[in-house]
DNA sequence: AGCATGGTTCGATCGCGGTCGAAACATTGC
DNA sequence: GCAATGTTTCGACCGCGATCGAACCATGCT
């Protein structure tokens, strides 16, 4: 008998299929409304709307109300790296509950991790920025160099030190195993793939789908 | 209703309080047999055995027999990064069951994870072993510099490199919330640490309390 | 062989929690 | 005000799974 942190409160709210449905479409990063999840996992509203309570006295959720609308999301950057890390073990323990089709394909170039690029393509992005020295390695966490900061003001991103999220987060990729870049700057990125058309967002999916145009303007960009 | 993973499956088994009890208890990194693992989970014989037949079927688990006794374990440190990133959730969301005591912490200053040390002095000392460049990052993960490989041998720590397992790995710390060495080098170190009688494993605990003279000897040798 | 010890299987009990329909509540728009 | 839409609460139902005692299997010791 143990005490600590309460892991089987938590973990419960994650094993049930209904709720798991539920995060698992909130990694999209979107905030979605009590229906719209409730179509996702497949319940009635009542019963999800039981669910999101449970979650969000668990404090796995933020609410943002608007008019009549409720929009709920992940608490937190760290419930989605506990998500990752939990969908890692599932993966590796399997068996998969469908086979691997195409979309699972396409979500291992490039999805969506709560608000920033996932995927091999987001992998590749990171080394190329230590590799250019536009953000540095301390420790396991990552620091954004000078050089760093004038260049992405050059692409139109313009970084906001003074917010508590911090700017630079490494995210454990569950498909690659290495990290991808988190943060808000992580985020700023992802919101200027989408502003600038070079990839969308596939339907009811975390996939991110690149357009030929858009990918190359990415490699150069980001890869390059 | 989404496909992939399932990790409603995995995260229930670690939902229930009887079971996220054992799995704590393994992450003291020894394997246990059944007996003592229904003890630690406050459950019965059978209780637990079930509990561990569900464990083991969802691949969560190893089993060594060894005559008439059985000794379970964590299946890999995948599985132990999984914990400790719910536990970071747990620990982040709570309130704690207890109030945090004496042995709390020492568990944030130096503890066991899985078969490595982590908390502070091992994320001090995976600092330190990049400072001296005996290791070396490589995107997220770390890479063995041929000086660490000699300098770890005159420690009389021999590197097998042949095996499936990584030597060197980085691992989440849930307390201080960045990475400690895992993998057979970080298994090895601890092996040291207890041979060399620098510090004992706290009774019934992931605790790992250095005597005085232990903790001049370990700073010496890997913070110096 | 015979007994003790570690462990699992079986069967029965029981309670928690997921589920939904109906009703209540809230907000917007007309 | 009233209707329409989105959401939560209530009440009742039901089933899964956690639990334990007793019986059963396996291994080791003498």
């Amino acid at each position: 008998m143990r005490e600590g942190p309460d892991i089987a409160r938590v973990a419960s709210l994650v094993g049930d299929p209904a709720r798991a449905n539920m995060l698992n479409a909130m990694m999209g990063g979107t905030a979605l409304t009590a229906t719209e999840l409730a179509l996702e996992a497949g319940v009635s509203l009542p019963t999800a709307s039981s669910h999101l309570s449970k979650l969000m006295e668990g404090g796995l959720l933020t609410l943002a109300s608007q008019g009549r609308h409720r929009y709920y999301g992940l608490a937190s950057a760290q419930v989605a790296g506990m998500i990752e890390a939990i969908t890692g073990v599932a993966e590796a323990v399997g068996p998969r509950r469908v086979r691997p089709g195409p979309r699972d394909a396409a979500m291992r170039v490039a999805r969506v991790c709560y608000d920033h690029l996932a995927g091999e393509q987001a992998v590749a992005m990171l080394d190329c920025l230590f590799d250019k020295k536009l953000l540095l390695r301390e420790d396991n966490a990552i620091r954004l160099a000078p050089s760093g900061a004038s260049h992405f003001a050059t692409l139109g991103i313009e970084i906001d030190g003074k917010a508590r999220r911090p700017v630079c987060r490494a995210c454990l990729d569950w498909s690659v195993r290495r990290s991808h870049l988190a943060g808000t700057l992580g985020a700023a990125i992802l919101d200027k793939i989408i502003a600038e058309k070079w990839a969308r967002r596939e339907k009811d999916s975390r996939a991110v789908v690149f357009s030929p145009t858009g990918r190359q303007e990415f490699a150069r960009v980001f890869l390059g």
